[in-house]
DNA sequence: ATCTGTGAAGCACTTCACAGCG
DNA sequence: CGCTGTGAAGTGCTTCACAGAT
């Protein structure tokens, strides 16, 4: 059976929310309340649990440990990953620093950089190499995500070259729409993308009253 | 006429795309290599600025410059917009430092956080407030856009105050799913939601050959 | 000859509504 | 009796395909 890509999109969501319902002990929870924690609807989180087969119990609803087990399963989080960052100036060292990755699995094991000033820098536990070394780099180990975040100018050829060296998931932070070849996923974290969509609707809406 | 919020999102790709065509010194383009550029199809930018009016000329395509002007007035990236921004932690600090809003006409003019430590803080060209005085501060002057970089777990309490001093759009960066009374735009900035969603496929795909 | 603008067709996603099970 | 799982209906978005403008 083919899942929509929405679906997909949503899965991690509802790992983190039954995450949280975890933490605070809960055992069981029904498609009404997780959605309405998510602001989602409960016809949408059955319809799209129900891709991946039947994880509640009618008139009781899911099971908190067992729903978010399953989910890990299918998403993949049940184990390590592997990234490398490409691009050390102020935002990628930004990320270096981010604490939100590791807890959840996720584990940047090289950092690259074109500038000869930041090649060699220590940054946290490991050493800035050289961006022309990417590609044989990338040979040596493993490697499963890439992580741009490069100028607008640079930023094809970087992906280009995660590409090539067979990376098939990139999270790029650089402004650009990238090209990449079917069978590699590509996400864009543009915080201005987002900021100039809803500026259209600032200049529409009517005020919120006082 | 109603338009289809994807269309909304999709306009400031195309500004972007045609502000680097104007650079180049372009000054025609037809929707089919502007797709290209973006990877978009071509009807569906023909359709998308159909809502809005007739910009192009039939045998030509679409003046570079005219169309850029015009998608920047439907969208609003005409004037300049005011931000706060709420959390000055690790991430809060990389915002403030991020060089990318301000060319666009996104300017951050106050900057909050809860901790006695961080309060008082010269940060750039301005001084960190209490998160107290966010409300006092906000009912001063206009502000139109609140940015969110708190912790998970006091991001939702940040946002009701936001939207009670009459915030209508909020860049939200903490991994909550955040409630907002209709009226109100959040848009979220959740890179580990992407690399989950991302890993999915990683679990399946054929590996690229060699 | 080329490329837009757009109804109409097609496709994808969401919601409804209810049978069925605990 | 509550809540899941799911076909069917409904909605919204994308693509097609072509008339019309230059």
């Amino acid at each position: 059976m083919e899942i929509p890509p929405v679906v997909i999109d949503r899965l991690p969501l509802y790992a983190r929310a039954l995450d949280m319902l975890d933490r605070e002990g809960r055992q069981v929870v029904s498609s009404q309340e997780l959605g309405a924690r998510l602001g989602v609807t409960p016809a949408q989180i059955r319809k799209d649990l129900s891709y991946f087969g039947r994880f509640g119990k009618q008139g009781r609803g899911y099971t908190v440990r067992r729903l978010l087990d399953e989910l890990r399963q299918i998403l993949g989080l049940d184990r390590q990953w592997r990234m490398v960052l490409v691009g050390v100036g102020r935002l990628g060292r930004a990320i270096l620093g981010y604490e939100g990755f590791a807890p959840q699995g996720f584990r940047i094991v090289d950092a690259f950089d074109a500038s000869p000033k930041t090649v060699g820098q220590q940054m946290g536990n490991l050493v800035v190499k050289d961006v022309e070394d990417l590609e044989s780099a990338l040979s040596q180990d493993r490697v499963d995500i890439g992580i741009v975040a490069v100028p607008a100018e640079t930023a094809q050829q970087v992906i280009d070259s995660l590409v090539k060296c067979g990376v098939r998931s990139i999270l790029n932070y650089a402004p650009i729409a990238a090209q990449v070849p079917r069978g590699v996923h590509i996400k864009r974290i543009d915080p201005v993308l987002a900021l100039q969509s809803m500026t259209y609707h600032l200049k529409r809406d009517v005020p919120a009253a006082k």
